[in-house]
Formats: C-alpha cells, structure tokens, sequence
DNA sequence: GAGCACTGC
C-alpha cells in the first residue's frame, strides 16, 4: 500500500465539495435555530457538517446529535468520523443503535438512529445534553424522522420561550437531498436554506416499450427486464449491471431466465465488448443469508461481467461498486395499511419518480453509467407520482400517536407534520389505544399507557404481555412477544422437495405443543432452540431462520429488561388468575388480540370481529389448517392478502374469554373520537355521550347480533380492494397463458 | 391448499 493511500481520509476531506462552504455553514448554524442543508450523496455533509460544528465549539454546552435512518449508516458513518478525528471510537465520537450503544460521557459527536433519538425524546423532552441536533436523510421520509421534524419544530421554533430543562438554545440542522426543500423551509419557520454541489457522474436514461399505462396489474415486466439486461450484457462497454425487481420470488424466475439464456451466448459473435467473457448471475433480497449477500460485493473475475438481480435493498440499504449499468422494472411492494377493511396489505405498485432518480443514480456512484427504464415515458407521467407517499402517510399510527400522546400532544390532529395523516388514520389508531386502555373516553393516556410505551412492540402485542406479567407468567409471553417482532423464522424453500421436507419438520414442530396453537409453536420453538447445545445446526435440521432467531433472543433479553424496570413501579397491576397453563397463556394472548377475534362461519370460513366483519380463511401454515376438530372462535396475529384474506398465526379461544371485552369495539364511533381528539368536548357534550353510552350499555348490544348481521352481508362488500385486483391479475395471467 | 419489500425502537 503506498503512503499516500494509507494516509487518514482527513486529508481528502479538504476536497470534498463541502468544504469550501465551511466557514459559511458554521456562521448559518449560529445566526438561526432552524436550518435546512441540501445536497446530494458525494457532497460530505453527512460527515463534515458534525465535524465542523465541533471545531466551532458548538460541542460546549452539549453533544452535536445526527440522526440516520438506518442501523448500518449510523455506524459506519461513526467509525469513519472517528477516523477522520483521530479518535478511538466510542470516545468523542461513537454511535448509537438499538442493541449496541458504543458511547460514553465524553462522547460529543453522536451517531444514532432517528428510533433512538426517539426513545430519548420520550425520556427528555427538552434534549438537555445535546448543543445541536441534525437530522440526516429527512427526504426518506422515515416514520421516525417525520416525528421528530414535528417535535423539534413544536418544541423550539420559538427561541425566546423557555424550554423546559434547557439552559442554553437548541440548534436544530435538517439534511436532505435536493427534493422539496422549500417545503421543508416554510415548515421550519421558513429558515434559510443552504445548498451544497454534489459530486455524481451523468447517467443517461431511456425508456422502454414494454410497460404501458395499461399493464399496471401484469407481471410481464420480469421477462422484459431479463431481455433487457441480456441486451445491456451483449451490447454495452464492459461495466455490471443492478435489475431492480419486486421480490424473491420474482428476483429467483428472473436469475433463472438470465441463467438459461446467458448460456447461448456465443462470446465470439455475439457481445460487443469482447474483454467481456462471461455474465455472473447473483440474486439479492434481504432474507438472504448474509454471507451469500457478502458474494454480491466481491468483485467479478477478470472478463466477466457481474449482473445483480435485488430488491429495493439496492436504492439505499447496500451500495454495491462498479454498476454502470441499471434496469428499472419500475415497480416495488409496498406495505399500505387500509383503513376501510382495517388491515396492512402488502402489494405491488408503481415506483415514483423520485424513486426512479434514485434508482438511476446508483449507476453513477463511480462513473458515469446508464439506466434503462423498461417502461414507456407514457407510463412515467401518467402512472408514477412525484414523490413516494411517506410511510407516515400509509401505516398504522397506533404506536406513533401513544409516543405524542405520552409527551403530552393531546391534540394529535393538529400535530404538526410535514404531511398530515388522512384524519381516518389518527382517529383509528386512537379508537385501538382506546381499545387496549391505553387511553381514557377522553383521550389522556392511562398508567397502563405509560407502561406500554416503553416497550418497542406493537401494542396488542405489548397489552398481551403486560396482562401476562400482571398474572405472574411473563415467561410464556415474552418468547412469543419476541418471535412475532422479527422476521418470519420459518423457512419455505422454493423447490418441492425441500419444501415437503420443511413442513413435515414445521408440522412436527407444532404437533410437539399439541398442534392446536400457533402461539405455543413460536414458544416451544425459541425455547427448544434456546437450550439446544448446538442452536444453529437446530435451526439448519428444522428448516428454522437461525438468524432471525438470533434477533428474537436478543428482543427478548430486552423486553425481559424492560419489564423488570417496569415491575419496580409501585403502581404496576397485579392480578390473581386460576386455571391451567394453557388456558392462562391463550387468556393473556386474548387481551391484546380481541381486536384480532374471528368466529367460524360457513364451512371452513371465519368472519372478524372487528366491525369489518371481513371473511377470512386460516393459513395453510398455520397448524389449525388441516384440524378437523371444529373450530368455534379463533384470536390471529396477523392478515395476509393473496388469493384470500388469509389470518395467520391463530389460536382457538373460548368466547368467555373475549365475550366482556367485544362490546368494546363498538362502543366508540369516529365522531366522538374526533372530539376527544381535539379535546374540544365541553362538559355538557361529554354528559351527553355518557347518557348515550349508558343507554347502548342497557340495550346490552349482543355479540350474537352482530354475527349475525355480519354474515348477511355479501361476502363479496366485505373483501378488500387488493384482493379484487388480486383477482384480476389473476384472470389477466390465465389468458396471457392461454394465448 | 401456501404470492413476506424495506426500515426501526
């Protein structure tokens, strides 16, 4: 290694666009309390700003904090500004991410995750250790980020207004790349905004003709990208290329298409290039176990070219070097929650066109490159939005309207966010806290409220656990609370072979319980594992996710940490139960998913409870599929939304159980939440909401009579939007195969 | 009778 390249990046960071702009940076942090930085990748913000403000001494009062919006980011950011400092990190300079605190006292330079700073909010409300706070990333509109914008700018755009437990003003920097910064600007008291050149290569873009308009619902796409990229691979300069596709499944017929034509490629005719000898076909999506992901980075032997089929895991979370080359199918899966059936789908839309740019610059990291669009320009202005919809927008607020409500954002419709959540969306959430006693009939936050918002779960899910600790059998909910945290810790491989073998292995997993919970499945499995003398080869054997199961001990360890801090508080519920283990266990399950209670209808088919009254059917995965013993009522952990509404992860109740707490869901119509949620309810209003509740209470609304009712109406009023345009692709394909 | 993108506490 010659001396020039083993010398600290510190040198070149002097020719980093941004460093030119240094003095002036430093004087735009001091003169205001808001600021909004711009600049594309390459420009050095994320690691010089932070360096520069601690130059300036901004680092006196308190620590200089930088959010990122993912784990990764936030720690190699971190040892790179350690580096570049000359310090050991985990000194002045460290990061911090859920599991794995690498700061100390006199850290002054922190790196962290926008989840983490939220955590912190929550404890200190007025950040009392930090001088500066820059958010990074903002234009990812990250459910967290969006959050703290709203807090930072509901808590210090006045500058006169004491702050509670501050001494000295907050400063407080937004990072994003060029996209609607003024927008960001007017938001923050219509601060300055300071703009930074980047440093990227052109990349060149052509459309295609494949996807028009009207084929929004086809899968036709994968082929066209295959038939693209083998063009790139024939006709192009020397140089790997990034498919981007929607998912596994997807990526794994797309490899295989490449794999079968690439072998008729005859390199002495037919490629253009002709140092190009070969095409190195690698799949990438994030179950993927790590080390067949670290293949993607190594580079390709001498002559042939790398082609990288991935997911969406390759527009932000992974850089991979050397691209030159981009196919954009133009499409992503997306998880939008559906307020009208009460439910999270995961479905198949258009990219924006942001989204696209961004995809197209991965070509330019480097060099210049080139991206091919396999859709038409027509497909681009009528079919792709500007911007994607941010996930503040299209996901369950349940959790994040607890957080506000806890720091005493009362009024959480008038919340300030940069978009505002569809009202519908805040009232539901409300109704659910309202549900789970989270909140009273007048929207303060309960002890019980208090309790859950410590812990990073779903709240059903936290509500269950509680109940559990509340009895004294926390030990039976914490593995399960862990286990539905993470990722789906059974594998399913894609050939039959493998796949038979799997689920025999899962049946017998599940048969080791009795076969008739899908709950116990999950604690039954972590424990086995959990005391197995060699867990990793356990998983391998019975075709568990090791490493998501890994993660499941870790949430476990700290939910476990959580609640022995929570069992401290002299106000912690206690609660006497008899009854056997099983019936305690599916009892706790109960009081956090009778949100999630369906009861059989006709034949094999289950009807919610929830006010939906959706038709759902049992999961062929779930251990309840094949039992013939009839089923009456069922709590599930989750909906999935393909041929069928399906529930998965069920357990068979007993309607005792839930028969006080259904009224519940019932009880409250939007209108009135509305009000608590403004807090507009005069005395006298709330009089008359009360006299008319009691008067419901006394027609004591039977749980019967809405069964009933539900199952009078048309199965097909009650299914959801997905599943009918899952029905037409369905058909479209069907014809496609038969022409 | 099986269609799970990606983050994060």
């Amino acid at each position: 290694m010659s001396e020039t390249s083993r010398k600290p990046k510190y040198s070149d960071s002097k020719h980093l666009p941004i460093y030119r702009y240094k003095a002036k940076l430093i004087q735009a942090v001091e003169e205001s309390t808001f600021l909004v930085v711009t600049g594309e990748t390459g420009s050095g913000k994320t690691t010089q700003l932070p360096q520069y403000l601690y130059e300036a001494g901004f680092s006196r009062n308190g620590k200089i904090g930088v959010t990122q919006p993912r784990r990764v980011a936030a720690i190699t950011v971190a040892q790179r500004v350690a580096q570049e400092m000359d310090c050991t990190l985990g000194k002045e300079v460290g990061y911090q991410v859920r599991f794995d605190d690498c700061t100390c006292q006199d850290t002054v330079v922190k790196y962290m995750t926008d989840g983490c700073l939220l955590r912190e909010v929550l404890a200190d409300p007025g950040l009392s250790q930090y001088s500066v706070i820059i958010l990074d990333e903002v234009h990812e509109r990250s459910l967290n980020t969006d959050i703290l914008l709203g807090l930072l700018k509901n808590n210090f755009s006045n500058p006169s207004k004491a702050t509670k437990g501050r001494s000295f003003p907050l400063k407080v920097v937004v990072m994003s790349a060029t996209l609607e910064t003024d927008k960001l600007s007017a938001f923050l008291s219509c601060c300055p905004v300071f703009a930074i050149p980047g440093r990227v290569f052109p990349v060149e873009c052509t459309f295609g003709s494949a996807v028009k308009p009207k084929d929004v619902e086809s899968t036709a796409y994968v082929k066209e990208v295959v038939k693209v990229a083998l063009d790139v691979h024939t006709s192009e300069l020397a140089g790997d290329i990034l498919v981007f596709l929607t998912g596994q499944s997807e990526i794994e017929r797309a490899c295989d298409l490449l794999f079968e034509k690439a072998e008729s490629i005859d390199y002495r005719y037919d490629v253009l290039d002709q140092t190009v000898e070969g095409l190195l076909i690698l799949p990438l999506y994030g179950s993927m176990p790590t080390d067949q992901q670290r293949r993607i980075f190594q580079p390709p032997p001498p002559g042939i070219r790398k082609c990288v089929v991935a997911t969406n895991i390759a527009a932000t979370s992974l850089t991979i070097n050397g691209i030159k080359y981009i196919v954009d199918s133009g499409f992503v899966k997306q998880l939008n929650h559906n307020s009208r059936v009460g439910m999270d789908v995961l479905e198949v839309v258009p990219i924006s066109k942001s989204e696209a740019e961004q995809r197209a610059g991965r070509a330019g990291r480097t060099s210049s490159g080139k991206c091919f669009r396999i859709y038409t320009k027509e497909f681009w202005e009528k079919c792709m939005p500007e911007y994607t919809v941010p996930e503040i927008q299209r996901t369950s607020l349940t959790a994040v309207i607890l957080t506000l409500k806890c720091l005493g954002i009362h009024d959480v419709i008038r919340f300030p966010y940069l978009d505002r959540p569809e009202e519908r969306f805040i009232l539901e959430a409300l109704k659910q806290l309202y549900q789970f006693d989270a909140i009273d009939r007048r929207g303060r936050v309960t002890k019980l409220g208090e309790l859950m918002v410590e812990f990073p779960l779903h709240p059903g899910l936290t509500r269950a656990l509680l109940k559990a600790a509340s009895v004294g059998c926390e030990e039976l909910l914490l593995p399960v609370a862990a286990m539905l945290s993470v990722e789906n810790i059974f594998i399913r491989p894609g050939d039959p072979d493998n796949q038979k073998e799997a689920d025999k292995k899962h049946r017998a997993l599940a048969a080791k319980t009795g076969g008739m919970n899908d709950f116990a499945t999950l604690l039954s499995v972590f424990q086995s594992c959990k005391s197995s003398d060699r867990p990793s080869s356990w998983c391998k054997d019975n075709w568990i996710h090791w490493r998501a199961l890994k993660s499941a001990f870790s949430v476990e360890t700290q939910l476990r940490e959580i609640l022995l801090r929570l069992q401290q508080r002299k106000d912690f519920p206690v609660e006497t139960f008899d009854g056997n283990k099983s019936e305690l266990f599916r009892r706790c399950l109960c009081a956090g998913y009778f949100t999630n209670v369906a009861r059989s209808s006709v034949g094999k088919v289950f009807c919610t409870m929830d006010g939906h009254g959706s038709m759902v059917h049992i999961h062929p995965s779930s251990s309840l599929f094949e039992q013939e013993v009839d089923l009456n009522w069922v709590i599930f952990h989750d909906v999935l939304v393909t041929s069928r509404i399906y529930i998965r992860t069920v357990c068979p109740i007993r309607y005792e159980w839930v028969k006080d707490l259904l009224p519940k869901l019932h009880e409250v119509d939007v209108y009135e939440l509305s009000s608590v949620a403004r807090e507009e309810v005069t005395d006298e209003e709330m009089m008359k909401w009360e006299t008319r509740e009691a008067a419901k209470r006394q027609q004591e609304v039977s749980t019967v009579d809405v069964v009933k009712k539900l199952e009078r109406r048309n199965d097909e009023t009650s299914v959801s939007d997905a599943r009918a345009r899952y029905l037409q692709r369905k058909q479209q394909r069907q014809q496609n195969k038969a022409l």
